[in-house]
DNA sequence: AAGTAACCTACTAAATTAGTATGTTATTTA
DNA sequence: TAAATAACATACTAATTTAGTAGGTTACTT
């Protein structure tokens, strides 16, 4: 099963971008500042995000990127779903051919971790994580390190 | 998160295990044929499944691996960590310095989602599986082939 | 004594992921 | 209109992990 950095990351700078939604587009140059995630390597993963319609974007000085819809409307799953392929933890991705064309002794079992995973995670909107306390908590943290880092003073 | 082949294959073998428990110790050839994993892979699970008293050897011709306990006081979860080091989906093995020393702003969702998936697994013994439908009707397909494939009469 | 099957260790191959490098294109601002 | 910005795109490399192989040794039964 997938369940990697890669997944991590997006939900990580969906997040920012749920955070940081009102002042406008949001630079992938900003989020890697704050999450200290590759430039590139966010940009790999947005293409992923804007081809699954959960952000926008807007090119161009002073452009970036927006959630396309509201941030109660976009789960945790759909954001793994997309930079990854699924979170499926069968072996035949779900198609019951694992053991010579029939499903295998556990196909079942992974099947059913597999549904569990992704109702928990369905279950979490990018929306409730912004209200959770800790993520408030770890979020201000970082602005006041960024800011520190850019010689700016803080507002 | 580690949740793969390695993690299947154990359980797979495991559940062969039960499902065979009766007759005496079970040889890794006989899973091997069987499930068709190498069986020097299964030698090397196997060494990892025994540290973790979850089977019991008997060497020499006849031997081969029981369950160190009865079938529903194993675990799927146990069987898992104890091939892959943890189903834990956090970045920092749980620690919660995955951000410059701090917790990473999606610390707790995958805390969260680690203890989700353990609590689910921890709950299927390999008892329950053992009397779930699919899982007898697969077993009798295999040594259905099994048999046809060594040339032996079916008893 | 021979054969069996666990036990052990080191190595190789394959796959995947993470990350880098190097551009091009669209848009804003001066 | 030129310069700067930031998205967009693609190809490549490095690192890590997993899967599988190979070669043995040891304990036990027949």
């Amino acid at each position: 099963m997938r369940l990697t950095t890669r997944g991590r990351y997006a939900v990580t700078a969906m997040l920012d971008l749920a955070l940081n939604n009102e002042s406008g587009p949001i630079s992938l140059a900003d989020i890697s500042h704050r999450q200290e995630i590759s430039l590139s390597y966010l940009e790999q993963l947005f293409a992923k995000l804007r081809q699954n319609n959960l952000v926008s974007s807007v090119r161009g000085p002073g452009g970036g990127y927006c959630l396309a819809r509201s941030s109660d409307a976009i789960s945790v799953a759909e954001i793994i779903d997309a930079v990854n392929e699924s979170i499926d933890a069968t072996s035949c991705s779900g198609k019951g051919n694992c053991h010579n064309g029939d499903i295998c002794l556990t196909h079942h079992l992974w099947d059913d971790l597999s549904r569990q995973i992704h109702r928990f995670l369905s279950g979490i909107s990018l929306d409730s994580l912004v209200h959770q306390q800790d993520v408030q908590v770890v979020m201000l943290r970082q602005s006041d390190q960024a800011d520190a880092n850019s010689g700016c003073a803080k507002v």
